[in-house]
DNA sequence: ACCGATGTTCTTTTATGAGCAACAAATAAA
DNA sequence: TTTATTTGTTGCTCATAAAAGAACATCGGT
């Protein structure tokens, strides 16, 4: 009695799928050979696989170049998903007024497995380069709405980090289990997170939890700027508007906090 | 000699799409039974399907009553959609300040065949019942930026919006060829469009071309508010703003005119 | 606790998708 | 321009993966 369950994704489907989950925001257009060589796969198989996509809309040829890049079929569906969460329709005012008093971009994220996903993003009027869009993940340990995760939920997700292992993006980034800890102690103490140059050069985030009506955390809020506006003298006082914007949003889902 | 050609579509891949596509706002949450009868297929193929779509994150099931929604793929995928359009980009910052010139909530929309999409979409402060948000397909001949693509491109979008057929939304809906040609004729010799309550009751639309450097109309900035709102004493006001975004953005990419 | 409805698993058969190879098309090089 | 080289599409075949139906499990309601 062989204890394999059988298996019964379709090869194809998941082929598909894993094409579409190749484009990313530095490779927006792909090549058929590329995506074969990358998948495994002959170039036969991707050339029909993406036709069929192609047939549905969920990518397009750039007539120009030859190239296939993700369709409009993809666009009307990822509202539906952000619509999905009732956080983000609570969130959206807070973020905007985040804004307009700090001055930088913020956040609205959440955690999938254990990587923050940006579920909704705010420019602010600085034209700086973007390291983050909606929908982008990043590792929870390196990221200030990461960290707000990971402390105020289950232990189990640490152990799985350490597990899984740690990148050294920057001179600051955790690399290891009792970092790791020691700051997710600290979150909890002092009530939110800091990421001071831990995944990008020069990138300095501020977060605070979100919590539903249970008084979980299930989401996090955060600004993100460069270091010269985000530095010792204004991060307290911004501190204290991401805080309160966590507070907010976490009203407007229910939480009582007496 | 039988002159079909051959259809190298694969059909499960199809079948796949066309699950993630019947996802939508009014109905963003499904049941396997559903969606078999919907596609017409047997139960036992859906769930294969969608236990794929899972497994790849694209969608994901609500534990709570055992549905389906879309999942956090598509999300990520939907920013690297819109980063394909140059001119989204552009456009973001002039929306934004024709929001807070109005008070109105803006769109950039693009044709997609006879359908308009909406690539962008900046709220006003006001709550309105949102009709519309990014990736939602509109009817071109029924909305004020359709109005705009259409009057500017080629005749042939005319002819086939006829051959399509019109569906009447409202009392105000252009549901023939000779309305439509007038509403487009008056369209390119004022430079702007409306729709006043051509679509949705109450609902009035005002929308500008926007240009790329070559001149041609590949988009268009629009502004959406209730008849309260938008009236004869406001639209002519609100109409030189929507005008001036729109060549804001052509500016923009290119576009000189002299 | 029962019943009805819904989702998942198992197995078989047939249709289908993967791969190879040849062809067409486009790009680069000469 | 012509030639060479890379890249994408099509034809065809066979092994296999996908679809269907039925049985089993699971859930939700009464």
């Amino acid at each position: 009695m062989t204890t394999e369950k059988k298996d019964y994704t379709l090869s194809s489907v998941k082929n598909a799928l894993r094409i579409l989950r190749r484009f990313s925001m530095e490779e927006s257009e792909l090549k058929i050979t590329d995506l074969a060589k990358d998948l495994d796969l002959g170039k036969s198989t991707v050339s029909r696989l993406m036709s069929t996509l192609a047939s549905e809309g969920f990518v397009e040829k750039n007539p120009d170049n030859q190239r296939y890049r993700l369709g409009l079929s993809i666009l009307s569906l990822a509202s539906v998903c952000t619509s999905n969460f009732e956080i983000h329709k609570e969130a959206m005012p807070v973020l905007h007024s985040l804004v307009e008093k700090t001055g930088e971009t913020s956040h609205l994220a959440i955690l999938d497995g254990l990587d923050v996903i940006y579920l909704h993003k705010v420019e602010s009027k600085h034209h700086v380069r973007a390291f983050t869009h909606i929908g982008k993940r990043n590792p929870a340990y390196a990221t200030s709405s990461g960290k707000i995760m990971l402390a105020y939920n289950e232990e189990q997700f640490v152990d799985r980090t350490v597990e899984r292992g740690f990148e050294q993006f920057t001179n600051n980034t955790i690399t290891n289990r009792s970092q790791l800890l020691k700051a997710l102690k600290e979150v909890r103490t002092k009530g939110y997170a800091l990421s001071i140059e831990e995944i990008f050069e020069g990138v300095v985030s501020i977060a605070a939890p979100v919590r539903d009506y249970t008084g979980q955390v299930i989401a996090s809020v955060n600004i993100v700027g460069p270091m010269q506006r985000l530095n010792e003298r204004t991060i307290p006082v911004h501190t204290k508007k991401v805080v309160e914007a966590g507070k907010q949003i976490s009203e407007r889902l229910g939480y009582r906090s007496f």
